[in-house]
DNA sequence: TTATGTGAAAAGGTTCACAGCC
DNA sequence: GGCTGTGAACCTTTTCACATAA
């Protein structure tokens, strides 16, 4: 089944706002409820949840425990996977560090980068590697997706030596620069300072927009 | 005049792109070329550029400089916004020594956090002041923008303490949590955790998007 | 009465296709 | 011939409006 994109932001969302609610012994909850939480209307939640089967009661709202349930499922991968952070710097210590990280979904193994004071170290627990050994230490260590906290210029050496044994499937991007990916890999950007710049767009002009 | 956001998203990864080809001296680029080098097609290259006024010459292509210039122009904000930053953990720091946040255009002016330690330093030239004291220092500082790097539970607080004197205009929530900001107020939130749960999800089904 | 589920309509963006100019 | 500018077509996503069920 095909789920759009903005979808499947908005129910990672839902999981965490239904975790809260679970966590909080909240045990029905509506789609205004909802919605107003998280800044979307409540049309748009009912079509979000009803995507994937009915699972509210007319005229009552949703079982948060059994919504949560329904919610997880639809996101969870089938398997565990292994990660790969490349550049060890403050960004990728911060994330390395970062709660958000901590998931019985995937785990980062290693760690790359160019610096001999930081091969050979651990951080966070993780090993650090040579960048120039990742082809090899990927395939080894069964690493599927890359985290690229590198400066901009090396982001795209990164994808090319994951890709060069083929086993790469996903990158989360978050140098300042596009990169150019084979077919069927997955590249997900966020770029820091173009939400910046976004940002400082709309406030010169003065929109009224939030997201 | 209204800009569509995704619109507005390419216009800085332009600028980027031609700032580095007018240093490398190139002088005339096409939109099929800079489409073929930032994952975009020409034709959506070309509305972009043309929804300001007519920029290229029809059969050559685009001037570097001058398209440069132009590009600047319309992202330029009209002033310099002094920001302050909410909570100097490690995320907090990565963004202070980011390369992307050295701008003629915003200034990080001031440090917030609650920790004792931090109050009253300095990082990276910057001084701490607590967290309590926000509405007040924000007002005295000429402070209008506010970039959340702050645990999950503190970012509607700080966004309320922000909006206390009502001079705050826009917000960058780097914190896993939704906020609720008063009409007018600008909120754009990067959160990391969701980038890499859409990541897994498209892994598992084996999609074959790439962005 | 209340709140969900869902076609249909509207809004928002992207791509096409070709006229227009170099 | 080559490349831009742009209306029209197309596709995606959101919102509406109301039938439906508790």
């Amino acid at each position: 089944m095909k789920v759009a994109e903005p979808t499947v932001e908005r129910l990672v969302q839902y999981r965490r706002l239904l975790d809260r609610m679970d966590r909080d012994k909240v045990q029905v909850i509506s789609s205004k409820e909802i919605g107003d939480m998280l800044g979307f209307k409540a049309s748009q939640v009912r079509k979000d949840l009803s995507y994937f089967g009915e699972i509210g009661k007319r005229g009552v709202g949703y079982n948060v425990d059994r919504l949560l349930k329904h919610v997880s499922d639809i996101l969870s991968p089938p398997r565990k996977w292994n990660v790969g952070l490349v550049g060890v710097g403050r960004l990728g210590e911060a994330l390395l560090d970062h709660k958000a990280f901590l998931s019985d979904k995937y785990e980062i193994v290693a760690l790359f980068d160019v610096s001999d004071e930081k091969v050979g170290e651990t951080f966070f627990g993780r090993p650090c590697f040579h960048v120039d050994d990742m082809p090899e230490k990927l395939e080894e260590m069964d690493i599927e997706i890359l985290i690229l906290t590198v400066p901009k210029d090396a982001a795209q050496r990164c994808v090319d030596a994951g890709t060069e044994k083929g086993q790469i499937k996903g990158v989360l991007n978050f140098s300042p620069s596009s990169v150019v990916a084979p077919p069927g890999l997955i590249v997900y950007s966020v770029d820091i300072s173009v939400e910046l710049e976004k940002l400082l767009f709309y406030l010169k002009h003065e929109g009224t927009e939030s997201i």
